[in-house]
DNA sequence: TGTACATCAGTGAACGCGCGTTCACTGATGTAC
DNA sequence: TGTACATCAGTGAACGCGCGTTCACTGATGTAC
């Protein structure tokens, strides 16, 4: 019973933190969110030992939001049609980071000065990026991506780092433009987020989905 | 001489205020601006109506300096190289993005909560991608960019709205994928200086030079 | 089932701090005659 | 060249505010016998 409290409570806590996010941005104030849960402010202190364990709370929590949601998205798509969960993967991210925007903030904005995220949070922040290596290892494990082309040589150890753990069996080649696409991919997410389309792009979803689509041909992954 | 006291004073304070930006990011203290000059925190107003107005200032220097540096590196270039002259952008971004990681982070990360950028600063932001323009431009007149690409009915109009003011000439397909490179590359800027590519990729560099010169053949710039 | 005790959520006051901005002022630097 | 006046940079005190965190406390909820 106590502990269903607790957990209400500390629910509470962070469901009111993210509505501060919105106006406070990384600096949200512990008195404020207490005051919105019209407790005195240090009986916020039972629940997060300071200001920082609650931002790292909300961080994990937006982590793990974007992940579950690709999650799901690539999980609902035919597991032969491969460009199809890339797609699902692509509008998932950008999805979820319109409906929680200082979520997304929160998490693939400017880093908050003087805060370093404790090692918790890396697992979280991998998720969504694994289901994207899920997708290419299958498409290398069906033999539909092609090893054709030959990265400089201080290039392919990085790349291979990076798809040692996500997707062991994709060659190289397709690997790298996949990781083009996933920095294109949020970089597009951040620039319309963040503004830096105003004044140049009006309707983005449809650039998105075409930009997308035309990284999935890049990569190499076919079309059903 | 009462004038250049006053740009030699205006200028110190944006230079200990650029300092702040390492520590305190958007939200520096026109005081402790004051301390470090050595001079009481009202004095700070003689240059500067309000605290919004020396962040105004700072973004605006920022994006005149991305951008003088975009034009000095790209200018530098042999005219008729055009995939070096796009290199050569995409390396003057990141550099300087390298060089000066807060103030970047001012421009490209998460906007400041409660701030909004006044219209001076959308000139001084156009700066860097006009030359990007300016490229492609100068390749659609020596006809080396193809009209190769069908853009979808709501995509066309988007992708043409912004060529319309950099690149007139320029056909829809080879404007959409630098669009595209443009995402890309700031992307690419934003994961490395925010830490997303920690753990994950160790050195960037090769790697970005690569994915650059991947999107120049992508784009459609000949390589001479 | 009832009692004694331990746990723990929330209070209220306080500490020490920093902030942006205003305002009347002093004194030095410039300008006009 | 010298004097009278205007301009303006910087001072210092004050206003009213908010912040994170600590600490001794009250009182309710749970647990053990």
């Amino acid at each position: 019973m106590r502990a269903r409290l607790r957990a209400e409570m500390t629910g509470e806590i962070k469901a009111i933190a993210r509505r501060h996010l919105a106006t406070d941005g990384a600096n949200l104030s512990l008195r404020a969110v207490a005051r919105d849960l019209g407790v005195v402010s240090s009986a916020i202190y039972r629940y997060f030992p300071s200001r920082d364990d609650l931002l790292t709370a909300l961080i994990l929590d937006a982590y793990n939001a974007l992940g579950g949601s690709v999650e799901a998205a690539e999980g609902a798509v035919d597991r032969a049609d491969l460009s199809g969960r890339f797609l699902a993967i692509c509008h998932a991210v950008r999805d979820w980071a319109l409906a929680n925007p200082h979520e997304y903030a929160l998490i693939y904005g400017s880093p908050v000065p003087g805060y370093a995220a404790p090692a918790d949070t890396v697992a979280a922040a991998t998720r969504a990026v694994t289901v994207l290596g899920g997708v290419l290892e299958d498409a290398a494990r069906a033999g539909v991506l092609r090893d054709d082309e030959r990265l400089p040589p201080d290039v392919s150890p990085e790349v291979a780092r990076v798809g040692a753990g996500v997707a062991p069996s994709a060659p190289l080649g397709p690997l790298g433009r996949a990781l083009g696409s996933w920095v294109q991919l949020f970089g597009f997410v951040s620039f319309e987020l963040f503004g830096q389309l105003n004044n140049a792009v009006n309707v983005p979803g449809p650039l998105f989905d075409h930009q997308m689509r035309a990284q999935a041909a890049y990569i190499g992954l076919p079309t059903p």
